[in-house]
Formats: C-alpha cells, sequence, structure tokens
RNA sequence: GGCCCGUUGGUCAAUCGGUUAAGACGCCUCCCUUUCACGGAGGAAUGAGGGGUUCGAUUCCCCUACGGGCUACCA
C-alpha cells in the first residue's frame, strides 16, 4: 500500500471561512505530498445542500494560493479525477450505497424525523442519554429488514422518501491503524447504522469520504481527531465495497484548542478574545459579518503557515523558524503530537515578527505598500526601501509599519510634550532655535553629518547630548519610539526638520 | 450516560529506561541604548495521582483523576 504514488486529499466543506485548523490540515497534507513526491488533492465536500454558501469554494481557494499550498488537482485544475466537487458525483455514490444494500451490507430505511425523533425519546434513559439507530432498535423501525419485502416494494413504488443505512454487525472488533495514535479498536455495537444516502440523493460524508478516497486514489487520509469515532464505519465500508487492500492509511491529527478554557478553537473565541481564526477575512453573504483574518491582521503568508506547522508537529531539532520546503523535507507523521494544542496567539506574532525581520526590505516592500495605501498620504516609494530597513525591527505585523513610517512622510499629528516637559527649560530652547539658525553650516544632510553637527553644539551649549535627543524625538516622531533620530532627521530633510522644531517649540512656549 | 483519544512549566514542547528534565513564547532582572525595538546575559516556572515491571522510571503496564472528541438524513 505504502508504495503506491502519494495521493492525499484536502476535503473541506464550503459552508464559511477556513478555520486555522483546517489550513494546518491541507498544510499537513501539502508538506506530505511534497516530501513524498506525491499529488495533493482538494476535494470540495459540498453534499448538505442546506449548509451551502455561495463564495466559499473561491474563497478556500483563495486561501490556499494566500499560505502557498494550492493543491495539484481540484476544482481549479480539472484533471484524471474530475469532478472534484462530491455534488458533482451523485452518481456514484447512489450506484455504491445500492450495491450495498444489494450485498447486504446496508438497508433502506423510510423512518420520518418525526419518527426518529419520538425512537429517541422513547428510548432516552438515565443510562442512555442519546439512543442510537442499531441493531438493538432497529427491528422495531420502518425499514428492509424489519418490514415484509412487498412492503417495502410497495412503498418505494409509491416513492416513499427513504434513506440508506449501514448495516453495523453485531459484536465486531474493527480495528484501525493509525499512523498518530497506532492501533485503535472499536466494538461496532458502539456505533450506529448510519445514514450513507441521504433523502434527497445525495451521500453523506461517510459513504463519500469512502467512495471518493477509493476513486481518487487516495492513499494517506488526514483528517481531524473528531472523525476517529466514525472511522470504523469507513474501515467497514472499505471492506464492504471491496476495496480492502487498497483503504488508505488513516492519519487523526490533535485538535486545535481555546487558549483559555477547553475544547476547540471556534470563531467565536477568536472574536471573544481579539485574534482571527480564519486565514482570510470572511463575509459571510447572508448576514454581511465580516470575521477577520491572519492575512489582513497583519501576517505574512510564510509565518502563519510556519506557525501552523509547528502547532502539533516539530521536527526534533528545537529550530522553530522554517520556509515552506524546509518543512517538507524535514516533515514525518511519526512526530505529529497526540494531544491537542492550545492556541497562543503571542506566540503565532512571535513568529510573524521573525519573519519580517528575517525577510529583505524589498520582499517587505509591497506589502507595506499595501498597508500604507490605506492612509491618504503622499508616498515616495524611493524612500520606502531604506524606511523599511530602519523601522522592520520594530513590526510584529504588517499593520504595525504604519505608525512606524508614517512620520517620514507626514508632521505627527499628536506631539507627546508630557514627557518632555518637565525636564524642559529655557536653554533647551534656546538650543534649539541656535542649532535649527545655525543648519545652513551643514554642507550635507546625512544622518552622521547631522549627529555630529547637533553634538558639536549640544557641548557648546554646556547641555548633555541625552537630554536633547528625546526632546528632539518628540519633535519629530510625536512620541518615544523609532529608529535613531538623526537617521530620521535625514530622511525627512532639513526643512521638515526644522518646521517640526519650530512647532514644538511654539507648544512648549505654551 | 456510552465509546474513543489524550495528559512534561501559564503556552508550544525535547526526551524514545539512567539527563543538573532541552529549547521556544510569555513573564521578571540586568547590559546595550538617555526613545521604542533588536541584540546579549541571567531568573522564576514542568513530569496529574496511585499501584506495579525493573538495579533504575517522565519514559513500559494497570487503575483512578482530569481534559477533549463523538454520540444528526452536518461535515
Amino acid at each position: 500500500m505504502t508504495t503506491r504514488t502519494v495521493r492525499v486529499r484536502f476535503a473541506p466543506s464550503p459552508t464559511g471561512g477556513l478555520h486555522l485548523g483546517g489550513v494546518r490540515t491541507a498544510l499537513f497534507n501539502y508538506l506530505f505530498a511534497k516530501k513524498h513526491k506525491g499529488t495533493f488533492v482538494l476535494r470540495i465536500e459540498d453534499t448538505d445542500q442546506t449548509r451551502f454558501v455561495a463564495g466559499a469554494e473561491q474563497y478556500i481557494l483563495d486561501c490556499l494560493d494566500w499560505c502557498g499550498i494550492l493543491p495539484d488537482e481540484g476544482p481549479h485544475v480539472e484533471g484524471k479525477f474530475s469532478p472534484y466537487r462530491q455534488s458533482e458525483r451523485k452518481a456514484s455514490y447512489r450506484k455504491y450505497a445500492n450495491q450495498l444494500v444489494a450485498s447486504g451490507f446496508a438497508y433502506y430505511a423510510f423512518d420520518t424525523p418525526e419518527e426518529l425523533g419520538k425512537m429517541r425519546e422513547a428510548f432516552k434513559s438515565e443510562s442512555n442519554p442519546s439512543p442510537q439507530y442499531n441493531s438493538k432498535v432497529r427491528m422495531q423501525m420502518k425499514n428492509s429488514l424489519s418490514l415484509d419485502k412487498e412492503i417495502v416494494n410497495e412503498l418505494i413504488d409509491k416513492n416513499t422518501p427513504y434513506v440508506i443505512r449501514i448495516k453495523m454487525p453485531n459484536n465486531e472488533e474493527v480495528k484501525l491503524n493509525d499512523l498518530i495514535r497506532g492501533e485503535v479498536v472499536f466494538n461496532t455495537d458502539q456505533v450506529d447504522d448510519k445514514v450513507l444516502l441521504k433523502a434527497d440523493g445525495m451521500p453523506t460524508y461517510h459513504l463519500a469520504v469512502v467512495v471518493d478516497d477509493h476513486e481518487m486514489e487516495i492513499t494517506h487520509a488526514f483528517r481531524g481527531e473528531e472523525w476517529l469515532p466514525s472511522s470504523p464505519v469507513h474501515v467497514l465500508l472499505w471492506d464492504y465495497l471491496g476495496w480492502k487492500d487498497s483503504m488508505p492509511d488513516w492519519a487523526h491529527l490533535p485538535l486545535i484548542l481555546k487558549p483559555d478554557g477547553q475544547g476547540k478553537l471556534s470563531k467565536r473565541d477568536g472574536d471573544r478574545l481579539g485574534f482571527p481564526v480564519f486565514a482570510m477575512d470572511w463575509m459571510d453573504p447572508k448576514t454581511g459579518e465580516l470575521t477577520k483574518g491572519f492575512k489582513e491582521m497583519g501576517f505574512l503568508p510564510e509565518a502563519f503557515i510556519n506557525m501552523l506547522a509547528l502547532l502539533g508537529w516539530n521536527d526534533g531539532s528545537g529550530e522553530e523558524i522554517f520556509d515552506k520546503e524546509t518543512l517538507a523535507e524535514r516533515f514525518t507523521i511519526d512526530r505529529i503530537h497526540k494531544g491537542g494544542a492550545k492556541f497562543d496567539f503571542e506566540k503565532a506574532k512571535w513568529f510573524n515578527q521573525e519573519w519580517i525581520k528575517k525577510s529583505t526590505s524589498e520582499k517587505l516592500l509591497p506589502y507595506v505598500v499595501h498597508q500604507l495605501t490605506k492612509l491618504t498620504i503622499e508616498l515616495d516609494e524611493e524612500k520606502l526601501l531604506p524606511i523599511i530597513t530602519l523601522v522592520k525591527d520594530r513590526c510584529q505585523l504588517l499593520n504595525d509599519f504604519v505608525p512606524q513610517i508614517i512620520y517620514f512622510f507626514k508632521d505627527p499629528e499628536t506631539i507627546d510634550t508630557a514627557s518632555i516637559q518637565t525636564k524642559w527649560d529655557e536653554n533647551k530652547s534656546i538650543f534649539f532655535n541656535d542649532w535649527i539658525s545655525n543648519l545652513e553650516e551643514l554642507t550635507s544632510w546625512d544622518a552622521m553629518s547631522i549627529e555630529t553637527h547637533f553634538k558639536e553644539k549640544a557641548t557648546a551649549s554646556g547641555i548633555k547630548t541625552g537630554e536633547l535627543q528625546l526632546p528632539f524625538r518628540i519633535m519629530l516622531v510625536g512620541a518615544k519610539f523609532g529608529p535613531t533620530v538623526f537617521e530620521i532627521a535625514a530622511i525627512i530633510g532639513k526643512e521638515s526638520t526644522i518646521r517640526r522644531i519650530n512647532h514644538v517649540l511654539k507648544m512648549l512656549q505654551q
């Protein structure tokens, strides 16, 4: 089985924003495929017509594209295994569902939702709060196992809605060799007769995942741990359909948990704690509600996938900053954790900061320009490159570039005079007035010359240069942050420097 | 309730029977810098509990506790 060419799939449901856990699943698929020179497939699991959301499929593609992990096959690249949307593969599922009925592994069930509800009510007890449709009750329900053949035929002839359910065997052990967890054993009595084909003719996940993984020749199936309890159904189906020998190896990924409390991370947690959960901004077409994404929050895609890869996996080296290629080289399933990991937004930001520091200013330029275009300022892109070099160590998110850069192009709007006022005196006022009126002495306007000149004058005036640098910074930047003042002065130019000094000098006189 | 999975500092985590139990994030102290960062040097902080197995258990087994997942004609 493992000698087959690796084919993996990411199979999201197009129902809304792409959750970080989904991206991680996609990423692990991608890395595994790259490592083994295999194929990464995107399959759209849109079998629930009631949950269809317009634009969600394109959005998923956009997210994967942004992350740089676009699949080799999928609805965006038609190929040998087209179509890749389950809604377009309907015929196939019905065929296999019928085959299962014919071979006695599945049956028709005519119970209405109301009847199902009644059954659950009737069998509900303290010791069994959620009764299942299983071997214990199925003979009391309306299905092709409990009903006479003629009645079944009659019901079908009269177009009575029905579903097809798998007939779970009695008291059998189903073993699954999970690549992450090892052997997991289930007793078939514990799992119910899952619906395989719904009344609307669409398959449920259980049937679709098996049929498609088979037809698309998937060799390794990654999915979240929440699927583990239903995996015996899938294993049985692979067997019943006669495909047992080509069943993919399963790998159930640990969940990504809330930072506080417990449970898996949800969109609500992000809203509540102020961080994104989706890869990119998601606008719900029905409600118009916008949910923030990592991209728009100022993350570099490299940092985002780097962070995700290290959530539940590590290569044991202690290194943490990896590019996509290195990740693909080092990725192995046996180093994926079993336990869930709580998401830590602080650490996520740290990854982004590392990637910003690591990136060249040229690479950062388009991102920064994008941030800056949100502002209405005159941009001189030529000037931008050296500025980025100067400030990038101070940015954790791409959005941080805005406050770090804006004062290079625009006089500060607010001046933090409070932090210099207490130590301000007439001598300092005189110094700055003298200094700006003597600036023509400066033949070249560069950081070094400005600094030298500034310090000479300071020494001459008898004031420690250190005591003058903070006021100078406040004058140019408006607050206590940013690179060396002299670099700032050099870039904004002599005129702006003088104008900003005069402006603050006036404020201080009042 | 039942079934399944899991459990090393606040968080991510290394260790694959013998270590002073790595490293990272965050936090704290100091240095650099009279800004903010970056960088550097330190610090506090961890094996859920109980039984075994073993000369020796964080590591292997069992029980308990705790956490999570599933228990839909949703995925």
